[in-house]
DNA sequence: GCGTACACCGTACGACGTACGCTGTACTAT
DNA sequence: ATAGTACAGCGTACGTCGTACGGTGTACGC
């Protein structure tokens, strides 16, 4: 049968890149749940198993789709004060895993990294390292600001709000009631005060990465001047 | 129909608590995939349906099976210095978090918080407030250091090997050849040389705490010498 | 004109979560 | 004693899932 070529919308027949982009969409827009191989030929007028061409089976499929996310990371540049850069480039990330939050918890499942989550990786060590860290301070360095990044996005992910007014609506149904004063005096102290003042996610990721990003530093400086 | 009675196992009919313990044995030891309500109503020596006299849903199963799992860590205790405490309570969640590695997963995309996560949330902020730090501080740490903990176990069990020989046989076989030193320069460099001098798991958590500690106390002291 | 390769699909199988309605027992009110 | 009610547990069935398997038609080399 040949393919139908007529319509304006992409369609190009089928291709691994196609499948692939058209899961992130389906994923983003209805959640992972909502991606089976079904609904995704479905989407791309196709049937189910043609999608076995083009991957080899699901879990290949995901795998895919993180080295995509891997892909729209912002890779860090080369010239500038190591700290910016470290830092524009861990907002691109977490802008990138916010985006698409199904992420988070398939790069912990998945053992394969594709060739962009690879080239993310050396891109990064090889910041650090121009930076003047040891190999060893690297790893530690490394780790240690991938952890900031994935645990605040699981973080921020998982709070029912968005916004500092969706906060305000939830809180008087859901929050104050659940956090009874009298049991559970000091986080019923921070959520009052946390909802008096607003809650800004950008900030609190900022002000976390600025902490990390100065304590590394102390031990760049550190190191180097025994050299 | 009477249930049966007899046997020495621990068989005390059904109930919420065993339900959620068996489920929690079989996500441990066969991993999340094996956790059906069949399978689990296999284990239980009951049909499927039964187990929905205790748990509402799939769903409230997995919730209840994340709040035993809060239920674990140890909590901060109340005195001693707060970095002590809190890097022995942290020690604490991670190693739980390892031993079950599957909630960390399932922690990010739940919402209702039960009521040992409240009370595990409830004494970390305690333990900081005692401390001296500001409720937005308090907020800060918190968020930091969960991060530390959550990613840190993230890319824990993410690796594909726990000890150190693990390691030495999987590089020669999987790392070395994926990571071609002309293509990754860098990350060749750092895989040649944590091969070589061994990789430990705990030591790489105890250094990044260490530094975020190191750093939230130089703020805890900045702040209290501006009272 | 024929053979082969390939893109694609329909069907089917065994799993899944769970709605529904049926059992048999235990307890309470009369 | 009897009837009524509540409840623990189960069997069946529906619609979903991933995917193995065996088609079917078109394109192209000989």
């Amino acid at each position: 049968m040949i393919e139908d070529v007529g319509g304006a919308e992409p369609l190009p027949g089928l291709s691994r890149e196609r499948v692939l982009r058209e899961a992130m969409r389906l994923a983003d827009e209805h959640g992972m749940d909502a991606l089976s191989m079904r609904k995704l030929g479905r989407v791309l007028d196709a049937g189910a198993m043609s999608l076995y061409h083009y991957v080899a089976s699901k879990e290949e499929l995901l795998d895919g789709m993180v080295d995509l996310v891997f892909a729209e990371i912002e890779l860090p540049t080369r010239e500038g004060d190591w700290r910016e850069v470290m830092r524009r480039q861990l907002a691109s990330a977490r802008d990138v895993l916010v985006r698409h939050p199904w992420a988070v918890p398939l790069m912990e499942s998945r053992t394969n990294a594709g060739p962009a989550g690879l080239q993310y990786r050396e891109a990064v060590t090889a910041c650090l390292r121009r930076a003047g860290f040891s190999i060893e301070m690297t790893a530690h360095a490394n780790w240690l600001l991938s952890s900031c990044v994935y645990g605040y996005v699981l973080q921020e992910v998982n709070l029912p709000f968005d916004t500092a007014e969706d906060l305000a609506e939830m809180a008087d149904e859901v929050y104050l009631p659940l956090l009874a004063p009298d049991r559970y005096p000091y986080l019923s102290e921070t959520a009052s005060t946390l909802l008096a003042g607003g809650y800004d996610h950008t900030a609190e990721f900022d002000f976390g990465l600025d902490v990390v990003l100065e304590a590394l530093e102390r031990l760049r400086v550190r190191s180097a001047g025994r050299d």
